[in-house]
RNA sequence: CGGGGUGUAGCGCAGUCUGGUAGCGCGCGUCGUUCGGGACGACGAGGCCGGAGGUUCGAAUCCUCUCACCCCGACCA
């Protein structure tokens, strides 16, 4: 029965397979984008909604992300960075005010034209031509301008710099094609903006703030990244440098879940950011800006997921142990009491703990748990009760780490239990990337690689893109050039599939 | 916007060619037996067959028109 269900969802006959069986139908190797969605929906994380590129993001999603909101914006609190608000409308014309911008974004924005409906002719309901607006209004694809507006006013004198502005907010980008989390019209992020002095304030910053992102990737998300700067095609529209932190997915496409920019002083012509400098003179300032969004969480997924599900890296799982009563007869209250204590006691350490106190099917929870990535399952029997212990096991390793301790022992040791997890995480995401990453000579090579459709980044001289070779191979094969590592200071560039 | 496809129960699908009044699996509910890594049985609830016209005694099925969604291409965090 177990087997028909998984194996054939569609109703026909299953193919006799030797393979292990699987949480996850299909597997990573049978069909990888398949595989992502059917971990999504195994972990009751998001779904589609019925608005048209748009996802719902289920509660056990959105822990995910309310956590990294919570470390994130603790890290740039510390950078003097201070949240704002800024409108979702923005003027159509404030769009405009930047040239490379414009033609960046312009193709993507939903516009509003209207601030009134009325009952149409046929029923239903249409916009009032009474109420179409003199301007439209944009609904925010990024903030530069809008925000730019609010800086003009607020620096006056060199002494109101440096301005850090961040704020936590959705956007919308009228996208073709969507996929949870990895590509919405609508998602979530944050965006910073920061204005200072002087150029080099501005680069130093840019710079920080792309390590500040690839040190929350590995020390959080347990992902392992390229830091380096775009290629000038590749450049935020309107920036000088484009950073980026670049993650291999376990497909070996490569994923760009946070950039940052140096502006120079092009939006602060654009928006009039200008301040008395030390001189006395007028002076225009230099900006940045640099985000992070939803698609992390897709990140997440394509690196640590396996074939039973999700895996959540510890330091941002919404719960870290999930502990499961196994009962014997209808319910032990005693049972659930221990359970409890436990619970709370972990709680007292800072963890998150929850216990699993439904009705379902023992070997259901514990299946749930795996699905949904919780790092540590603790199952809690009467024998164990009766001993004053537990048995635990890593979401990382499975049923061969099943260990039973006593209670005290588990929580002294669960935060470093929980360290370890990371570690084990972080260091099977690189040792997979590392052994993707293949040096290669020629754009010939990489046209070979992928012409053999081998998994990975190419790794090449940046000059060779100059080749007009490289924009066939490119189209062909659809890659992107991903980013130029910092350490060969533009010499070298990666080549990848993306997404 | 080009090229392909699909709309039937919460989900996944069969039925359409050859019209006869709705079916399967999962899920869901009740009861019983189970229960330390995905249980099983019995009973049961659940459908304007995407929408609008037409043909017909009769349409999920045939004809016309629509709407929506999915996949593949160009753009992108």
């Amino acid at each position: 029965m177990r087997r028909k269900t998984l194996r054939n969802p569609m109703n026909n006959p299953a193919p006799k397979s030797n393979k292990p069986q699987t949480a996850i139908t299909p597997t990573r190797a049978d069909d990888f984008p398949g595989w992502y969605q059917a971990v999504i929906k195994a972990a009751d994380m998001a779904e589609n909604s019925s608005v048209r590129g748009c996802m719902v993001i289920k509660p056990y999603g959105f822990a995910l992300w309310e956590n990294i909101q919570k470390y994130f914006d603790a890290i740039i609190k510390e950078l003097d960075v201070q949240n704002a608000y800024f409108p979702l409308l923005i003027p159509m014309s404030y769009l405009a005010k930047e040239a490379e911008h414009v033609e960046g974004f312009a193709k993507e924005c939903a516009v509003v034209t209207h601030h009134r409906l009325e009952q149409g002719p046929n029923g239903g309901l249409i916009p009032a031509e009474s109420a179409k607006l003199e301007e439209p209004l944009i609904i925010r694809p990024t903030s530069e301008t809008i925000i730019g507006e609010s800086m003009a006013k607020w620096v006056q004198s060199y002494r109101d710099l440096p301005l850090k502005l961040n704020q936590w907010c959705n956007v919308l980008r009228w996208e073709m094609r969507t996929r949870l989390f990895l590509r919405t019209a609508e998602f979530l992020w944050q965006e910073g903006h920061n204005a200072f002095e002087t150029y080099d304030d501005a680069k130093e910053d840019a710079l920080k703030m792309v390590h500040a992102y690839a040190d929350f990737a590995e020390q959080y998300m347990a992902i392992p990244v390229f830091r380096g700067e775009k290629t000038e095609d590749e450049r935020f529209p309107g920036a000088i440098n484009t950073y980026a932190m670049e993650a291999m997915m376990q497909d070996g496409k490569a994923l760009q879940a946070a950039t940052s920019h140096n502006l120079g002083q092009n939006f602060a012509h654009s928006s009039e950011i200008k301040f008395q400098g030390r001189e006395g003179k007028e002076e225009f300032a230099w900006t940045t800006s640099w985000g992070m969004s939803t698609r992390t969480i897709g990140g997440m997924i394509m690196v640590h997921g396996d074939d039973d599900g999700m895996i959540m890296p510890p330091r941002l799982a919404p719960v870290q142990i999930q502990i499961i009563p196994v009962m014997k007869d209808d319910r032990d209250q005693a049972l659930l009491d221990y359970c409890d204590a436990l619970k709370k006691q972990l709680k007292a350490k800072g963890l998150r703990a929850a216990v699993d106190s439904s009705e379902a099917r023992t070997p259901d929870k514990m299946w749930g748990c795996v699905k949904k990535g919780v790092p540590i399952r603790v199952e809690i029997g009467g024998r164990e009760m009766a001993e004053g212990k537990l048995t635990h096991v890593r979401r990382d390793i499975g049923k061969d780490s099943k260990a039973t301790v006593s209670v005290d022992e588990f929580v002294n040791g669960a935060e470093k239990l929980l360290a370890e997890i990371h570690d084990a995480l972080f260091a099977r995401a690189k040792k997979f990337r590392d052994e993707h990453v293949f040096e290669v000579k020629t754009i010939k090579e990489v046209a070979e690689f992928f012409a053999a459709e081998k998994v990975g980044f190419c790794k090449v001289d940046t000059a060779l893109l100059q080749e007009k070779e490289w924009e066939t191979v490119k189209k062909e094969y659809s890659l992107t050039p991903r980013c130029m590592p910092f350490e060969f200071n533009g010499a070298k560039v990666l080549i990848a599939k993306s997404y």
